[in-house]
DNA sequence: GTTGAGCGTT
């Protein structure tokens, strides 16, 4: 099972590599996405994570309001884009 | 060569 994480506050030169090997030392990480602009392609500054279901907790608590590239970045549950 | 609240694609 896995659960989706919305992260936030991203510097604009984050990757999604760089959220997946700063995901995975708390937790399983099965994917992860930065959302870029559909007209500029560049980086909205916020992404999201696919984590194992049973580490949400745990990777929210971890992560939250931690430093990432320079910014304090913020993790919450993503909102279910199809229900 | 920019920006900074906000929840994404098949």
């Amino acid at each position: 099972m896995a659960a989706t994480l919305y992260v936030g506050n991203l510097p604009w030169s984050t990757t999604d590599t760089a959220l997946t090997e700063a995901f995975r030392e708390h937790g399983t990480v099965y994917s992860s996405r930065i959302i870029t602009d559909k007209e500029t392609g560049r980086s909205r500054g916020f992404g999201f994570v696919e984590v194992e279901d049973a580490d949400v907790e745990k990777m929210i608590t971890a992560m939250n309001g931690t430093d990432f590239g320079g910014r304090q970045i913020v993790v919450n549950e993503a909102k279910p884009r199809q229900n």
